[in-house]
DNA sequence: CCGTTAACTTAACGGTGTTAAGTCGATTGA
DNA sequence: TCAATCGACTTAACACCGTTAAGTTAACGG
């Protein structure tokens, strides 16, 4: 039985090993680099014996990624915890945290959320050429007829591109139409549904126009701001 | 001279012929399903001759993903001519055409955004696990507490997800801090800045205090949809 | 002591991006 | 007209990749 829990616990330490080598290579090289080769040399094995604890290397990245997702959403619990409850603060250290700790590890970030390698294309690759720049002109045309509020348009075409482009990424990434999760009765249930659906919000903000209109806005914590 | 225009005209087919094939394969397969050799036997040469027009398998998709972009811009741009100018339709038919184009192509459409292969992870891989959950109970409480304008909380959690998600996806994908196209002076440049910068957006939408408060929220056309 | 099993190993297969060297026809200069 | 050049390729090969098959070796249970 000594012998056994020997065993065992060598073969766990192996594929812990496993998991930290990958989790590092990930970090330091993207998927690229992580090769079952180069990941067996750094533990000390053959590439093959990688194989008696995970089923292929689609498997071994799952891993890593199940166990990043976890710190990750540590990290935002304790970020979160420092506000009081119910409080717009709370709700926004929640964003400051998601950021801070993507921008702290942004190649491992990478893996989790499906990126490929830097891929240097400038902005000017973008929907630019043609996007960026229209877009632009559309917010500024729309400032100056008044259907628009009037603040620094490339502000203004940051905040709706990221809004629109996140959520885009976030469907691609699970394919939404399969998570009961998104299903609750109110919300639509596609992209473009949800696109819509952010109307309100977009127009007249997460406090909403009572809120607003009143003058309330409350003098220390609110959604985005500093 | 005849001769040396219908070489060149061939030569001029062949680089297309490739460009197309990479295209079409991207399309359907994605980045990994492009190899050099599955691309020349599609055009009917041997998988060497590619290096003649091409650097590289890089540079092949990198002018794939570059002509991508071209159509992705010209795409919006017809999308956008379809409303008057200076309107919020307006704005909003750039951000429906960007879903939609995403939509239709994305296999395709993962290349252009960097994006890896579906990777079938569920929700419950994403910030779940301690992310969704958390910032779905914050906005719950902020919504009871009247910190906030109370609508579906699932909605107001996509909302302010893809917002955060998408900001940091498009600084991610060009480095923002080397990009000259985004250095308005009113504008912050880290993507925490840009967070910040969102603050009064996020709160009082892109109408602004005073249009909402003045009940002026127009009829017809609004940033975010019907 | 024997059979089984866990934890590996080496060898090999088919695929990948990429390089080196050679071929071959058309163009060019003398 | 002939030799040289050059563009547009080809074949062969290299090093690497994920993965499989078969073998080894030590520890264990009966």
């Amino acid at each position: 039985m000594a012998g056994k829990e020997i065993s065992a616990n060598r073969a766990v330490d192996v594929e812990g090993a496993i998991l930290d080598a990958a989790r590092d290579l990930l970090a330091e090289k993207g998927l690229q680099g992580l090769s079952m080769r180069t990941v067996a040399e750094r533990v000390g094995v053959s590439a093959t014996a990688i194989y008696h604890y995970f089923e292929n290397k689609e498997e071994l990245v799952q891993r890593v990624v199940r166990q990043g997702f976890q710190r990750f959403g540590d990290y935002i619990e304790q970020a979160m915890g420092a506000h009081p409850q119910g409080s717009l603060e709370r709700v926004r250290a929640v964003g400051e945290a998601y950021l801070r700790f993507a921008l702290e590890n942004h190649a491992y970030f990478r893996v989790l959320f499906n990126l490929q390698r830097p891929h240097a294309h400038n902005i000017e690759d973008l929907p630019e050429g043609g996007g960026y720049g229209l877009l632009r002109q559309a917010v500024v045309d729309a400032m100056e007829s008044g259907a628009m509020r009037t603040i620094d348009p490339d502000l203004m075409v940051m905040y709706l591109w990221s809004l629109t482009h996140g959520l885009l990424m976030i469907s691609l990434a699970c394919q939404i139409e399969h998570c009961p999760e998104f299903q609750s009765d109110t919300m639509a249930r596609t992209p473009m549904d949800m696109f819509h659906a952010f109307g309100p919000l977009v127009r007249e903000g997460v406090l909403g126009p009572a809120a607003v209109a009143a003058g309330a806005a409350p003098p220390t914590g609110a959604a985005g701001g500093e």
